[in-house]
DNA sequence: GACATTCGTCTACAAGCGTAGTAATTTTTC
DNA sequence: GAAAAATTACTACGCTTGTAGACGAATGTC
């Protein structure tokens, strides 16, 4: 079980194009273009945004098809991947591993719906119930 | 009501020597240094450091008292200033800003101490209790 | 006070990222 | 099938970040 390589960091807008083509399967550089462009304030180039898919594709972060004219651009890595990496980073970062210490400023600090709070107790319900099978090695704060 | 300058965004490295300054108030450049060095791995030099910092002071999310020799070194921003901001950010490109996604994320995939458990829960039912009071802006997902 | 050490400033440089132009190639459209 | 449009490849450039050397200024030590 070693961790299977873990989804190498990308820049803030290098996420964003992830983003688009989570939600779009199999895209082409002006999809993607596309995409982007109707909802950012700042446009973009078709040029740029080709250079950065390919790069991404060089961290094989992507996956280009070329027998298809335009080609066509989709994920390597899954979203939940991508977070369960981020996740962990940014624990680490900046709440010292201490993942409670995230979750409780989350609900103390963001606006939650009631749906969202039953969502929450739910889970935690769920955990408990579950847990003790599933440690993980760690100090677990 | 101006959101008060967010903090920056910071380089990896930034952010470590910030977490040192946390902890150890106002702090030379070789004790930071030292702070460093005692836990990381890669063992860094006293002039890195010292660019780091002023860099951080030029970014005016450190501040220097040149007075004193050696120049003692001072955090401008709070732990949770940074969290703040930080937490927003990533809850929004990575989780689509639902930040209950966030939470359920933690409590489902990172160990948890039946004591985390008992502090998340208590923190949820003061939400409960307060909400309505305190939403802030923003799409409440 | 001469020598050693520590500190601070300045300069440099490679890698990564955002940004895009230009040139070459392919596809589309008359 | 020639001209126009879209796509792809290659190159470039400025900015930031991590990394540190050189060198002069300040301080500490006998």
């Amino acid at each position: 079980m070693t961790a299977k390589a873990a989804v190498p960091e990308l820049g803030p807008l290098e996420y964003q194009l992830l983003r688009i083509l989570w939600k779009s399967a199999p895209a082409t550089a002006r999809e993607v273009l596309e995409g982007y462009n109707r909802k950012a304030p700042k446009k973009l180039k078709y040029t740029t945004i080709m250079t950065l898919l390919t790069r991404m594709v060089e961290k094989r972060v992507l996956e280009v098809d070329r027998r298809r004219q335009p080609f066509q651009f989709e994920p390597r890595v899954t979203r939940e991947q991508m977070q369960r990496d981020r996740v962990n980073e940014f624990v680490n970062l900046f709440f010292e591993g201490r993942a409670v210490d995230l979750a409780v400023r989350l609900v103390e600090e963001t606006p939650l719906s009631p749906e969202a709070v039953r969502r929450l107790e739910a889970s935690l319900e769920r955990h408990k119930t579950t847990s003790g099978t599933r440690q993980k090695r760690g100090a677990g704060q």
